[in-house]
DNA sequence: CTTTTGAGTTGAACGTGTTCAAAATCGTGT
DNA sequence: ACACGATTTTGAACACGTTCAACTCAAAAG
């Protein structure tokens, strides 16, 4: 109820932030305790609590911080990239490796894909976050010249976010070495939209490509236009 | 380790099954307790852990006997219709409607994506069960007539079962009255996936599409011919 | 200075899924 | 009928995430 803005209970929410981290990162996530991240804290098991939801709101919380950390650098790709292919590929590219470090912790988000857990990706308590990261992929779309139908144009930014999700629900389970598995669906599946994009652009087989184009633009507007998802 | 085929312990067995989907569908599966599930069967918690490794197990078991329930329809499905646009309907529609009454139970083996749960649908152990599920795709796949490139026919089965995961993994969320939204993402995405199955097919276009299909073959070759996945 | 307030903190207690050593029961050979 | 090993069954115990009534104590109010 005070009006300082940086209240000095702050230190205490960052302690046990900092702490949880650490174990997570001695432990992995599902093996690290609320009781272990609270005595590395210095702290009560209830003062965690206090100050985080749950066991997963702390790994809501590295996101939060990892997505602040990462926005200046993700803003520079797209200044500096010019097509929308480099564009997808820095962004994506720099998250990836921004996460590589904490691969496991990543995998305690993406598990949740019920859309009413608090902690899914898609569902209503993370929408500021989202909304925010789908900001990069608008400018990325809006930033490129694009030959696409007006029904599927303005969809695209959500499409390539989702895209993005599986790639990383892909790369968090990867067990290949350097997760180089990902790095190669990554490259193969970016042409192949970018392809695909070139392709719906294209005037002369618009025909043919109809009886693709219409129920996909029916589809899009009938699933983003109602409620939230 | 005894040789007879149908021990009577297997009465117990189905007793504790039977509990579980009783209690499951009136409570839901995560209010549920495997304590009432014992106290429902009339035995001890450690017999429901003895005959199944644990809690989800109970719906995997579930999911088992679905499926050879299911069998003999899926069987008559693809028998009885020509075009694989009817077969697709036809399998796929089948399944969501015999799981209709457990939509929640379903969402309980949905939410483990990760392949090294061993109740995920990607897991190795579940490997039997997606293996004969597989069956039916390739069944539906190989008695149509398909123009495709070589490159790609060989893993359309596994991409069109991946799809209907897909669409099960919608459906399971879809909060929508009858799940309705369901019903159109499947009436559109599959008139989209045979419209572009037909387009791959058209010689014409060839090479236009080469820039489409030459990195979707790559990608599908280097991905399932590795591991199990 | 005294009292009141409420954010911050504590740790025992709860309910959960799961484990496991022991007990009960069963099947079979003698 | 008995014994004995294997199978089945028991329920207390464990570790965990989470809750919450009680406690502290600095600062605002009187």
């Amino acid at each position: 109820m005070a009006r300082r803005a940086i209240p000095k209970s702050e230190e205490t929410r960052r302690r046990i932030l900092a702490a949880a981290l650490k174990v997570f990162g001695e432990r992995g996530f599902e093996a690290a305790t609320m009781r272990e991240i609270a005595a590395e804290a210095g702290v009560a098991v209830g003062a965690a609590y206090y100050y985080f939801d749950a066991k997963d709101a702390l790994v809501m919380a590295f996101y939060e911080q990892a997505q602040e950390e990462m926005a200046p650098a993700l803003d520079a790709i797209l200044k500096r990239s010019k097509t929308l292919e480099q564009r997808l590929h820095g962004i994506i590219g720099q998250k990836l490796e921004y996460f590589a470090p904490n691969r496991t912790l990543v995998s305690a988000l993406t598990g949740h894909i019920d859309p009413a857990h608090p902690l899914s990706p898609f569902s209503r308590a993370t929408a500021p976050i989202r909304d925010r990261d789908l900001g990069f992929f608008e400018r990325a779309v809006a930033e490129s010249q694009l030959r696409l139908p007006a029904t599927i144009l303005p969809f695209l930014p959500r499409l390539l976010w989702l895209y993005q999700m599986g790639l990383v629900l892909f790369w968090v389970y990867d067990r290949s070495p350097k997760q180089e598995r990902t790095e190669m669906l990554f490259e193969k599946t970016l042409k192949m939209m970018l392809a695909a994009i070139k392709l719906a652009g294209l005037a002369p087989i618009k025909p043919l490509l109809k009886p693709l184009l219409k129920p996909a633009g029916e589809l899009l507007r009938a699933i983003y236009d109602e409620a939230a998802c």
